[in-house]
DNA sequence: CTGAAAGCGCTTACAG
DNA sequence: CTGAAAGCGCTTACAG
């Protein structure tokens, strides 16, 4: 790398001032065409970019945004982490910022690590994914004023875009209502979890106001697992009263779920329907192809990363929040009862 | 956020230079105990972490590698793309080095991204994942000796950590032959990626080292493409004489494949056998689960960040390559000859 | 349109 | 173990 590509350099050979230099790479308008010109080619030939960690110290601003995603081994997560980066990135590269990533190990507490890099000028705002409840890292965060965003995890305290669970657990349940189902069972997810908690409300409110039954009996914990959901499912088939339609909180837990039944000698849809959550790739593969909820990932991505720049340009004032509609897809899992 | 968290301030209030604070947070030993603790207290109370912005220009390292990865919504690519970034993330983090992430469109040809990154000092090194292969940037960034590592994308002349792809092929069509099989056509990959070429020249001659033939007819392009795949294999089933099993190059275009024969009314694996490559989370799920190549993907991600940050500090130098070893995942789409 | 001075918040290289 | 001086490579805020 050439030792001398800094402002510095550029401006003795051009025989300007720095200033001038500088003015040219950050873009300002009043500079001499022939000047500019003079400067760019000069940089051009020794290769000169503009040291962005200096300029980034003189503006008090990086043009970086940071990253929180969890650590896991959960495909599902793997393949929404890279929609939802997709659509952060689509946004912040039209508007000049940069990405810093911190996969982060939920199991310990690293709440200190969003402390430390909001305070370390890295960045100069963060969008934290699936965030644990209890979390007071959050509190400090919002009270130094720093902008933040939440994604996959609902509090009105703070700023947050993510998918209406509520909403989209209702679409399917009304979609086994219409079937005729009157006898449904739902599944959950880790109870810890916001999404998992809107779910279980919702499948309650939405049965509640279809005049359907709520049986304790036909309400388990998957905890977002297949193995889980699968091995926790037996309880609903040893009883008298067999539920119609099973509704599960995501398609892994719906795919344990189908192996279960399969093994029980019945069949889907034939004998019970299912629904998932999520329209993860998989589940168009399984057999029978799952009726699912999508959600919509990349737009999610969208939306936090304009709204993470918006709060950073002081263009918005926290606590914003936005939920955005998902949509069931219908596919074999579900048929009409008999 | 409390406007004077700096060293300055910290060094008022506990009434040393700012050397001494300094010298607490950059883990230094030459301090005295006590007063390195009354730093600490006063540091916690104001909530000060040190401007790493400012470290990072005066020390002139960033402590952050970039990565360059491709925007495609190709689904293997995000499961890769994660546990490629779980592997890298793994080894970062013990090394104290931070991530920078930049989506690249590779339609556009975006190789001046690559040296305006690496001269702009926002990282000391970068992994670049999938690049194209006809790409003079990295030519230029190799002579500016700016460290970087290549990863799914082989080329001696600069440094890369791939899986052995001629080898996993090899393990491939030799695990058919084993089998009793013969007739074993191709589907190859798109082939301005080394991968495919590498997979498509491995298979070529491992069918010479058994003695089998090669027929021209039985080797398609899929362009790792299900869709393509399913397409182009039905030339397979035009001819009179037909393969009794398929190597395919990714497990997406064997699951194109398997579906074209099903509806040729032929079976699998009675009546052909058919093994992929990748070992995606669906190939599992797929009917019947099909036989195909593993790669250690998360592997793969530490060893590039290992590498990476012994260029970084010099304590290698380039070109430097590594294959890894994948392994063959046995399921039901394969079966012996009758 | 151009430039001289001061500063962003750290660390390096000395000196004691 | 501690500190004064200079510097990292830019930009801000003026001045002309």
């Amino acid at each position: 790398m050439l030792k001398k590509s800094t402002l510095q350099y550029i401006a003795e050979k051009a025989k300007v001032s720095r200033m001038t230099v500088s003015r040219v790479f950050s873009g300002e308008k009043n500079v001499s065409k022939k000047t500019s010109e003079k400067i760019k080619k000069i940089a051009k030939r020794v290769g000169y970019h503009p040291n962005l960690i200096a300029r980034s110290l003189s503006k008090r601003k990086s043009n970086t945004i940071g990253i929180f995603v969890p650590k896991t081994r959960h495909l599902f997560l793997d393949v929404y982490i890279t929609q939802l980066l997709s659509g952060i990135s689509d946004v912040t590269q039209e508007h000049d910022f940069r990405l810093m990533l911190f996969p982060i190990d939920y199991k310990k507490s690293e709440s200190d690590l969003y402390l430390s890099i909001a305070r370390s000028h890295l960045v100069d705002g963060i969008i934290l994914i699936k965030t644990k409840i209890k979390d007071d890292g959050l509190e400090e965060l919002k009270s130094i004023k720093f902008p933040f965003v939440l994604v996959n995890h609902r509090n009105n305290k703070y700023n947050f875009i993510d998918s209406n669970n509520i909403k989209g657990t209702k679409l399917a349940i009304e979609h086994l209502y219409n079937l005729g189902h009157r006898k449904i069972a739902f599944v959950s997810g880790s109870l810890d979890e916001t999404n998992a908690i809107d779910r279980l409300n919702s499948y309650k409110r939405t049965m509640k106001k279809l005049n359907l039954p709520i049986k304790k009996e036909w309400i388990i914990n998957g905890e977002f697992s297949k193995e889980k959901a699968y091995e926790e499912s037996k309880k609903l088939f040893n009883q008298k009263d067999l539920p119609t339609a099973i509704f599960c909180s995501d398609d892994y837990m719906a795919i344990g779920v189908i192996e279960r039944i399969k093994e029980s000698g019945l069949s889907v849809p034939r004998d019970i329907s299912v629904v998932g959550f999520d329209n993860i790739e998989i589940s168009s593969y399984v057999n029978p192809p799952l009726t699912t909820v999508h959600q919509p990932i990349s737009m999610i991505g969208e939306k936090a990363a304009n709204l993470l720049i918006d709060l950073i340009n002081e263009k918005k004032s926290p606590p914003i929040h936005e939920l955005l509609d998902t949509q069931l897809v219908i596919r074999k899992s579900t048929s009409r009862m008999k």
